[in-house]
RNA sequence: GCCACUGUGGCUCAGCGGUAGAGCGACGGUUUCGUAAACCGUCGGCCGGGGGUUCGAUUCCCUCCAGUGGCUCCA
């Protein structure tokens, strides 16, 4: 099986000073001589990740610049991260933007001084004491959480000492290619009932010139951002009358039902059944579903006739009444029940985000009601149709098992069990994870699929569960060749996750210029003047009856402003039909959207081509 | 929800104590034109909502709403 995958890099982090996040990017030195560094253990030798080190010590430039100007800021913690770093930082009042100019200004003084860096330990006591005597409340908490064995190391760059694993740059001129980019606020070890710092992010690269290049890389994926491409091509929209509550426009629709048609066409054959079930249901039964302990704070909630209804989150409750509507034989599993569910989920509004996080989204759910013996087939399977299906839009990703979360149902044998087949699926798949401990759904663990947005943001988007606990709420049953009954296991998957958000990927993925099977108009047809309206509009005819999607513009317009407006719009083909073609009464002249002018061809023999593209769905 | 920032016509943005401006779009004309923007004209905004300061607020302050970047949470 061919997979792109990725190693992980993830943006948060919580630990305290070990948790310099390990960055991806090729270990290079500049002009090909490894960089020394300064461990720890006040040896200097050959820097295991460069980026990392330079990264890491820039963030103590900040926290060194910042305490010479605010000395009455305390310091927290200050990593590394995939794409730069940052320091959380308490101070009465903050920081604003406005503070920023005026560090930097102060960073690029102490990388002036060329501060040579130093390193020494401290026994606990010692370390806690130093720490104490100069109010850095962090810092002793820090130190206190430590193993009892671990070395307390810190290291020293003139006025400036902070408590440190390293490694360092020796020199603080090495440290001369960054920038400060944004700031925010952040919890205490990331738990919101802590504190509120203020994190000041910045980036830093060996070299202006890769510095450079990476602020120019982010700009360029700005222009990807599918909120803003949502917008130019028509696709969706978000009224103040529903905030999180995604609308969609022609174009988008088109999109959204192209892909759940491509979704059925992997499906159907694979043996799902679709339902659908209903919008909102009685909240017993999301009392009985555990929902609505575990759930009720995201969930929507009216009166029906004077009884509590609940809007559904999930769908699994309504699949498992179809489940129970009939008696079923173990001839029946795995019974896979499949439907576009969509569902409803009141997240906190600072969490919304365009297409990707919203309040109301399609899942391509299924629940696949098995016996304990089929799960092993059946996730891998599962995997294989994801893989199937994302390597089709040639997408990265990267998969995450998650555990046990403290908020949850169900014995811990049954947990095991789970966790257990999840793992071994992935493992006889010989398929790359890591363990994301705690993060699984409250009735049971699960197999994440993670995709990159233009930035490097990672969405979960499929994900496999895994669940003991609903089949035993709801009193599931079937009846086994034994003639007894017997309780199925349920495998709740997505392979888009949200259509929604995976919409939201695709647009930034292809950067808007669909491939001709997704794109929402899939041929422009461009008269040249008014000569040729009369053409137009029969080609426009030809290529509908051949179930093209396609449009004619028609105004009157020079030749060139409708080539710019489709090429903006991202058609991909465009028609340019002026006298010649009219003249002839059988060709077109193709104008691609990534190659330009084609050349003139037999209507016939584009039409089939863009048949053909659709149908294979041609990347 | 929390921290910081932003919110001006459909879109992109300027103005910032004396009651609003550009380009694009839309609309009306003129033009009928061969591969990324023809020309002329017109319409369009109680400057996110509410409150306050002021003789006077888009401009200052407070508050609410929405968005952006993060945190927490999550598909």
């Amino acid at each position: 099986m061919t997979m792109s995958l990725r190693t992980i890099i993830k943006r948060k982090s919580y630990i305290g000073r070990e948790n310099c996040e390990h960055s991806e990017r090729p270990l290079y030195g500049r002009r090909g001589i490894a960089m020394k560094a300064l461990y720890s253990d006040g040896s200097v030798r050959d820097a295991e990740d460069e980026l990392k080190v330079i990264r890491h010590t820039t963030s103590h430039i900040l926290a060194q610049a910042v305490k010479r100007l605010y000395p009455e800021t305390k310091l927290a913690i200050g990593p590394a991260i995939a794409d730069g770093f940052y320091y959380d930082m308490d101070r009465e009042g903050g920081f604003t933007e406005a503070d920023l100019p005026k560090i930097e200004e102060e960073m690029r003084k102490i990388v002036k001084e060329n501060l040579k860096l130093e390193t020494y330990t401290l026994s606990r006591d010692k370390a806690i004491e130093f720490e104490k005597g100069r109010h850095e409340d962090y810092k002793v908490q820090l130190i206190e959480d430590l193993p009892k064995d671990e070395v307390i190391s810190f290291y020293k760059q003139g006025d400036f000492t902070d408590l440190c694993a390293g490694p360092h740059v020796l020199y603080t001129k090495q440290c001369k290619a960054f920038k400060l980019t944004s700031l925010a606020g952040a919890y205490w070890r990331g738990d919101e009932h802590n504190k509120m710092l203020t994190r000041i992010y910045g980036t830093a690269f060996a070299n202006k010139e890769d510095l450079e290049k990476y602020l120019n890389m982010m700009e360029e994926a700005k222009k990807r951002d599918h909120r803003k491409l949502g917008k130019e091509l028509g696709l969706f929209m978000f009224a103040d009358e529903g905030p999180g509550f995604p609308f969609f426009l022609p174009n988008g629709m088109v999109l959204k039902n192209t892909l759940m048609s491509y979704w059925r066409s992997i499906h159907v054959p694979a043996g799902y059944k679709e339902i659908s079930t209903p919008m909102m249901l009685d909240r017993k039964l999301w009392e009985m579903s555990g929902h609505w302990d575990h759930y009720k704070d995201n969930m929507y909630t009216t009166m029906v006739d004077d009884v509590p209804f609940c809007i559904k989150p999930m769908n699994c409750p309504g699949s498992i009444l179809v489940f129970k509507s009939e008696a079923r034989s173990y001839r029946d599993l795995p019974l896979r029940l499949a439907e576009f569910g969509v569902v409803h989920r009141h997240e906190k509004s600072g969490e919304l985000h365009g297409l990707m996080r919203v309040r109301c989204f399609t899942q391509d759910d299924s629940h696949i009601y098995v016996t304990p013996d089929q799960i092993t087939d059946e996730i891998e399977a599962i995997v294989r149709i994801i893989d199937r299906m994302y390597s089709q839009f040639g997408f990265k990703y990267h998969v995450e098992l998650s555990t046990r979360p403290k908020d949850s149902m169900g014995s811990d044998e049954d947990w095991k069990l789970a966790t257990d087949g999840l793992k071994k699926a992935l493992e006889t798949m010989k398929m790359p994870y890591v363990v994301n401990e705690g993060d699984g759904a409250f009735y049971g663990p699960k197999i994440d699929f993670h995709l990159e947005d233009s930035i490097g943001r990672t969405w979960q988007c499929g994900t496999i569960q895994l669940d003991f606990q609903m089949p035993q709420r709801f009193d599931v049953q079937y009846t086994g060749a034994d003639g007894q009954k017997h309780r199925p296991i349920m495998i709740h998957r997505v392979v888009f996750g949200s259509v929604e958000r995976f919409i939201g990927i695709l647009i930034e993925h292809y950067a808007g210029k669909f491939p001709v099977w997704l794109a929402p108009v899939q041929v422009k047809v461009l008269s040249v003047s008014e000569k040729s309206r009369g053409y137009a509009v029969k080609v426009t005819q030809q290529l509908m009856d051949a179930g093209v999607r396609c449009e004619n513009d028609d105004r009157d317009e020079k030749i060139g402003y409708k080539i710019r407006e489709a090429q903006l719009q991202k058609v991909p083909y465009m028609l340019v039909l002026g006298e010649k073609e009219t003249a002839d009464g059988s060709i077109v002249a193709v104008r691609s959207r990534d190659r330009g002018d084609l050349g003139a061809r037999p209507t016939a023999e584009f039409i089939a081509q863009v048949q053909k593209e659709n149908a294979e769905r041609t990347n």
